[in-house]
DNA sequence: ATGTTGGCTAGAAGCCGACAA
DNA sequence: TTGTCGGCTTCTAGCCAACAT
C-alpha cells in the first residue's frame, strides 16, 4: 500500500544530496555513494527474469569474448545498424581468450531491465582451475528455481479489478491458504530485484472459486508502468520467501536514442576498449543485456572449444537449437545448414561468430535467425539412441516445453553418463520419458 | 484529456512492427523508421528549456571541439570519474578545429531533457563563410521570447488541486480572459516539445482573485512525471500559440548507468571517436546535453579566438562570470584568478581547457566551479565605459535579472557600435537604462 | 500576491459474482 | 479453468473559497 511513497522519499534525500555534489567542482557524483551501489540482486530473480537460455559464465572462469556480438548488442539496443564511420580495427582479433574477473548482477532501477557487469581479461595463458571452471559451467545445471510466470491480460491491467492467478500457480507457489475461512484469504509480500517489497491481498472466491490478487494489484501495475501483454514472474525461493519479477513485452525501441552517446561513438568505444584491453591483456568492463542482445557474446571457453572440436560443420548438416518460448519455457527447433561464411567479411574475416546459415523445418522462418555460430547448436548426427525424429514430440506438444528441464534433471540422474556428452546434452530426448525405461525403442527414433 | 491515450496507442502500433523487424536478422529497426524520425523541435521552447546561457553555433560556422569537455559530460551523466583503465590518447589534440555541418535539436521522449546532435568534421584550413558565420553567432543575440517559469510547489503537484499561476506571467503569456464572464475562465492549449497538445482550463477566481490551472492540469503533471520543485515553462511565440515545456529539479543522477555500455567504454568511445576523425578529417557525431554537461564544449571559433588573442590573464585578474538564476534569469558573478595550470597534466597537457583556477567574491564558493576556460569569463579590465562597479544592481536587485537580455537589445540599438566588442558585450552594464541618455555617467563607474 | 487547507461532490478505482469461452 | 462484464461501494481526485503569510 505505501511502496511509492516510501520510495519518492529516497529519490528526494538522494536529490538532495545531488544537488550540492552536481555544483560542485569535480568530485562526480559522491553525494549519492550510499544510495547508489545495488543491494545485491537475487540471482534467482535474475535469472528468471533473463529468461532459461541465459547462462552466465562463473567468475573466474575462462570465456571467449567476441567483439561482434557485443557490437551487436549495441546495435540492437540502440535500433541502429553499425555505421560505415566506424573504423574497423585491424588488430582486433574477433575473439578474445579472456578470464572473467567478476560478474555482478544489475537490474534498471527505471525498468526493472536486467543486465550483468563483467570484468574481462585477454589472456595469453591460463590456469587449470579457469579452465576446469568453464567446463563445470557447462555440467552444473542451474538449481531449478520454483517459480511462475504469466503474460497481464486486458483484465489484469485494468483499474477494473485485480490479478486473476492460475490455479496451478498459486498451488505451487503460494503459501496455502487456510480454507476454513469463509472466504480463504491471506497477505502475500514479495520483494522486487530491487528490494522493495510489494504487498498484496491473495483471496479464493467467486463462482467458480478462483485465486485472485487484489488490495495492493493495482499499485503494483501502476508502480512498474505494466501493460497487457508483459509478464509478471513470482518465484518461491528456498527460503519460501516469495520474489517477484516482471518482464516486458518485445514492444517498444528499448533505447531510442542516448542523448549522452551517439551509436557510433558507442560501437568505436566498445571496440576500442577491446583491442586496448587486447593489446595490454588489462582488464575492461562490459555489460551484458541479455533481453537486448539477441545472443550471448561472451561464451565459456569449454563450450566454445567443444563445440569447435567436436562439431563437423557440413553444408546439409541437420541440427537442433534451443529457443524460449512464452512463459519462460524452452522448444528446440530443427534446421538445415545452408552455407558457411563471415557476417562481415570486410570488418572481420574469417571470423566464427554466426557464420553459419541456417534454415529451418517450421514455416515462420522470419521469426528466427537466419546466422547461427557453432556453439549454439547441437548437430542431430549423435549417438543413435539420443537422436529422435524431428516431429516426435507430436503425440504431447502442450506439456513438451514447460517440462524439458525438468525432465532434463530426471534424465541425468537416471543416466549421469550423459552429462558427460555435451553434444547430447540438449537433446529432445529429455523430453521423452519412455526413454528411460526402454532405451532400445531408440533404434525407431533414427532415420 | 486524451493525451495520454494517444500516445499509448502510437506506441502500441510502433511495437508491432518492431517486434518483427528486431526477429528479423540484420535490419535494426527498420520497423518503426516513420515513428522514429523527431518532428523538427521547436526552437525557441528547446531554448527555453535548455536556460538562457545555452547557445548553439549555427551549422555551417567554424568551431572548437574540446574532447576533455565532451568527456566530461559523459562523467557528470554517469556520475563516475574517468577511469584509469581510459588510455590516454597521444594523437589526439586537446581541441579540434571543426567545420559544424549540422546541428539538430532533440529531446527525450521519456524525461522532456533536451540536448542537441552535432555533426563535426575537423578542418586544417577553412573558408571565409564558415568564420563569419561563428562571428555571427556572437554578435547576434538570440531573438527574445515571450516566456515564464515557474517552480512548482507541494500544492501545484498534489493531487488535491491545480496550478496557481502567478499573475504577471498570466498577464503576459496567455491569452486574455473576458472580465464580462462570472467567472472569467477560457480553455488554453499547449505544445510540448513532442508536439503534444495539453488542455488546460484557465480560470481567474478565488478570494482575493487569481489565475489557475484547473482542469487537466493533473494529467500533465502526472503524465510528465513532475514533482515540487521541477518547474513549467510557458512560451508564446510569433504566432501567439503556447508551448510549454519543462525542467526537472537538479536532482537524482541522471542516468545512475546505462545498462549498454560501461562508462570507461564511453569515455573511450568519445576519444576514439574523435581521434579516429581527426587522423582522418573525417566527419563525427556528438551529443550536446546542456544540462547535464557543466560546460560547453563546442564553442564558435570566433569567441575562442577572440578570447585568446584580447584577454590579457594573469594571476589576480578580476572578471565577471555569467550563471543562471532560477526562474531562467541570469546574473554575473566577480571572481579572481588564483592559478593557471592543466587540469589534467597527464592526459592533456598545455590544455586551454578550464585552465584558470579562480576564486569567487560571495563566499558560497563551493556552489561554483573553481576552474574555468579563457572564453567564459569577461575581463573587468576592459574599456572604462563599461565598467559597472561590482555591485551596482542593488539599486533595483529584483528585477535586474530577468530584464537583462531585454535591455542588451536595447542598448545595441542605441548603440549599435557596442556589438562590435564582445569582450563587453555581457557586462552589467546593459541592465542600466541610465546609460542610453547620459553615457557621461560612466566616468563614475569605474574605481 | 500566492501557498495551503477544509469542505464538498463527481467520478474513478476497485470488490464481488455472473456468465461465457 | 479463467477472461470479461455489470452491479455496487468506497475512496480519491479535484473544484471551491477561507485563511495565512
Amino acid at each position: 500500500m505505501k511502496q511509492p511513497q516510501q520510495q519518492q522519499q529516497q529519490q528526494a534525500i538522494c536529490a538532495a544530496a545531488a544537488t550540492t555534489a552536481a555544483m560542485a567542482t569535480t568530485a562526480a557524483g559522491s553525494g549519492c555513494e550510499g544510495e547508489k551501489k545495488a543491494p545485491a540482486i537475487n540471482s534467482e530473480l535474475w535469472h528468471a527474469c533473463a529468461g532459461p537460455l541465459v547462462s552466465l559464465p562463473p567468475a573466474g572462469s575462462l570465456v571467449v569474448y567476441f567483439p561482434q556480438g557485443h557490437s551487436e548488442q549495441v546495435a540492437a539496443s540502440m535500433q541502429k545498424d553499425v555505421d560505415a564511420h566506424v573504423p574497423s580495427y585491424p588488430n582486433l582479433p574477433s575473439k578474445l581468450i579472456c578470464l572473467l574477473h567478476n560478474v555482478t548482477l544489475h537490474a534498471d532501477p527505471e525498468t526493472d531491465e536486467v543486465y550483468a557487469q563483467m570484468t574481462l581479461q585477454p589472456v595469453t595463458s591460463y590456469g587449470k582451475e579457469a579452465l576446469q571452471l568453464s567446463e563445470l559451467a557447462l555440467k552444473q545445471a542451474r538449481p531449478q528455481t520454483e517459480f511462475f510466470c504469466k503474460t497481464l491480460t486486458a483484465s489484469d491491467t485494468s483499474t477494473h479489478g485485480g490479478f486473476s492467478v492460475p490455479r496451478r500457480a498459486a498451488e505451487k507457489i503460494f503459501p496455502p491458504l487456510d480454507f476454513t475461512m469463509q472466504p480463504p484469504a491471506q497477505e502475500l509480500q514479495a520483494r522486487d530485484l530491487h528490494d522493495n517489497v510489494w504487498t498484496f491481498r491473495h483471496i479464493y472466491r467467486g463462482q467458480p472459486k478462483r485465486h485472485l490478487l487484489t488490495t495492493g494489484w493495482s499499485l503494483f501495475v501502476s508502480g512498474k508502468r505494466l501493460f497487457a501483454g508483459d509478464s509478471v514472474i513470482f518465484v518461491r525461493d528456498e527460503k519460501q520467501q516469495l520474489l517477484l519479477g516482471i518482464r516486458r513485452a518485445n514492444r517498444q525501441p528499448p533505447n531510442i536514442s542516448s542523448s549522452v552517446l551517439s551509436s557510433d561513438s558507442m560501437h568505436i568505444g566498445i571496440l576500442a576498449a577491446a583491442a586496448h584491453a587486447a593489446a595490454n591483456n588489462s582488464p575492461f568492463t562490459i555489460f551484458y543485456n541479455p533481453r537486448a542482445s539477441p545472443t550471448e557474446f561472451v561464451i565459456p571457453f569449454a563450450k566454445y572449444q567443444k563445440a569447435v572440436y567436436s562439431n563437423q560443420i557440413s553444408l546439409g548438416m541437420r541440427f537442433r537449437m534451443m529457443f524460449e518460448t512464452e512463459e519462460l519455457g524452452t522448444r528446440r527447433y530443427m534446421g538445415t545448414i545452408t552455407g558457411i561464411s563471415d557476417l562481415d567479411p570486410v570488418r572481420w574475416k574469417n571470423s566464427q561468430w554466426r557464420n553459419l546459415q541456417v534454415g529451418w523445418d517450421e514455416s515462420a522462418a522470419g521469426e528466427r535467425r537466419n546466422r547461427v555460430s557453432i556453439w549454439e547448436i547441437e548437430p542431430v548426427a549423435a549417438p543413435f539412441f539420443i537422436c529422435p525424429p524431428p516431429f516426435f514430440g507430436a503425440k504431447r506438444p502442450r506439456q513438451l516445453d514447460d517440462e524439458s528441464s525438468e525432465m532434463e534433471n530426471l534424465l541425468k540422474r537416471a543416466m549421469p553418463w550423459l552429462a558427460e556428452l555435451p553434444i547430447c546434452k540438449h537433446s529432445h530426448a529429455v523430453g521423452v520419458p519412455e526413454i528411460i525405461e526402454q532405451p532400445q525403442h531408440a533404434k525407431y527414433w533414427c532415420r
